[in-house]
DNA sequence: AATGAATGAGCTTTCATTCAT
DNA sequence: GATGAATGAAAGCTCATTCAT
């Protein structure tokens, strides 16, 4: 019978999968609400309609769990950040727009997203423990963009190139970081069409003949 | 006597104000040193060197507490922010470059203001909470340099100057906000001197007649 | 087939025994090791690489598998006894030498065997429990000796020879018992051939006829 | 006023003490009656008719709380040894027989006090733990009762007196340790003179002309 | 004004037991 | 018969707050 291909011990194990990723959800959806502060065990079971005992059979803990949230919440920026760069092309300026756009799209920059990495980051007891989730993004990026800077710079005829890469690197990432902590605050007030403008501004500042202000 | 009239409750007002003060720099010290999560009431007592029972007389609860300390490291900036607009000239330039050279400036990016800062972000429980500390700094910072950079702009003949002056200042202020982001996942890759650098290239590049390079 | 009809079942039925004791010799080794209140089901379940419901359905619980593994554990401790006596000759001198041999040997006074029995004994709720395991051996080993100080005591012309055979028996025991505790606080001071000079000092100072010192 | 003479601060150090007391008494109760497994948190504070944080205020946690009665326990034993010692002459057979005495007497031989006694030994994980309030009464015991021994087999012309001396000791100690354990297992058939006639027993065969059997 | 012993709600974690597979 | 994910009661512990002194 059909009904049987399935076998049984695997709808456990898919079964086991979804309930850890329900813990993982809940956990994010009360981070983002109420901060890492108030996320109790209490919290996170009764947002994923759990028992307790499910956070220490999965993640051995509430620490585990939250480091593991942390991640996954990495983990999505890096989804969007991705489908992005696929959807653009292959020249530098693409690369640095795919980085600028996704970094300000909605997929990721949400008031829940940017509650929960700010809450994270605030939580971080030590830089140990914001490098589990906040380094591995700061070093992606860093290399994407930076070598799409030096691959512009070596094309033109700029004095000092090395410098002027990494000043554009540095200052882009930096400015995205600032509108970030801008959305943060001012969510409402927040206007992802200035921010791209201002960023862009920063470039065609930086590097006049190979960026231009958006249209 | 009417010699000891006064001095006796001066006295102890006097001693009352420097346990208040106390209790606020042990609290500032925890927040710098463990992160928000980790300042108890012993905690802090402890590191105050006074009783347990201080913190209610003096603001009621450690909820205030940290509100207190946290408005005080939010004062203690400006502080510095003020005998840096004091030193600068009256010119607008000057007036961005002095909150420029403030914000980047050891006496307020060191290590454990900038773990302050972060912590009582993060464990704001909302916006709110945020406000209380954060938002007074954002609106005199912005009206600052927002009047500096309309100054410049409508001195010169720049199209659409108020845009403009809008754009340098949300830029810069995120620029900053980024470099203190920077700092605080890379104290010790961090150079004030590039960062300084990265500003007036947003600066320049944006207002070419008007800003330059730090030689 | 005929040829299938016994022995799979039979299959079953031994494999289910000797998980059965793969479960008793976990137990008994945890508890050797770790104590009866670190002893916890999945400590058990992961020494004896088998799964958690075994215990269940093997033994209705924990408790059971405490008791039956106690149970075991005293047994041990008679075969060991019904070897020595069976070495031995008829000689009731001989039987009180056996037991006093096979209690200080190292077969059965090792210090495995010796945490678990003072284990189980501290852990014993109430006497009921003791009694599950404990008062056996009491009841044999009192009976075999007490036999054997009779059948001495009957052969001589001792005065008051019923005080003297239950005083030697209660004596004996306690010595051995004590000495027991000796090696438990201390098994790398303790000396067997010492403990056993002292329960034949024992024996000889009461029935001097008939015991005297190891050579 | 007379009321007055006794300072305010003092009472409340001296009812702090009182809470402590009864929190000791109450895990000794509880102890004795239960065992350690169940002797829970609860059930000690509900027992002293305190709160919870009583425990952590006091003694840092239920460890400390457990180890800090089984010292007192102890240190009861000896304070009822050193009456018995007080009451003695100052021979050597009289510190023996005050020792014996004392060990087999009600106050410290009781069904309390043993099971206490056995559920301490029972629950230590290592030796390390039983050392802390088992290895002090072992010591002192040993000490006093080997120098009473060796002052007897000094003053007589005993062959090999040193070996004797020792095997006095170890034997008397672990004839009381096997009395105390019978005790615990059988409370209402043990009698106190039965077991001081086999002490005596011991002791008059092997130092036959230094001790004789209880008239 | 100042103290710190006391409180108890609420926290994370452990664990024997259950039961769908 | 065997498995191990799931359960939830109960454990030890933390901590802001209270209040008699």
């Amino acid at each position: 019978m059909p009904k049987d291909r399935v076998p049984r011990p695997l709808k456990r194990k898919v079964l086991a999968k979804k309930n850890r990723q329900a813990l993982i959800n809940a956990t994010l959806s009360s981070v983002a609400e109420l901060g890492v502060a108030q996320t109790s065990v209490t919290e996170i079971v009764n947002r994923a309609g759990l028992s307790r005992g499910m956070i220490h059979l999965h993640f051995g803990g509430k620490e585990n769990l939250l480091v593991a949230a942390a991640k996954q919440s990495a983990e999505r920026y890096f989804d969007v950040l991705d489908k992005f760069l696929e959807a653009a092309g292959a020249k530098p300026q693409e690369i640095v727009a795919a980085v600028v756009n996704a970094d300000l799209d909605e997929s990721v920059m949400n008031p829940g997203s940017v509650k929960i990495w700010y809450a994270f980051r605030g939580a971080a007891r030590d830089r140990a423990m914001i490098a589990q989730f906040s380094d591995t993004r700061d070093a992606r990026l860093n290399n994407l963009i930076y070598r799409a800077f030096r691959e512009i710079c070596d094309q033109s005829q700029i004095p000092d190139s090395s410098t002027v890469a990494r000043d554009a690197t540095h200052g882009t990432l930096a400015l995205l970081e600032g509108m970030w902590t801008d959305y943060l605050l001012h969510p409402d007030l927040f206007d992802r069409q200035i921010a791209r403008r201002i960023v862009f501004r920063f470039l065609s500042g930086i590097l006049p003949d190979h960026f231009e202000l958006p249209r």
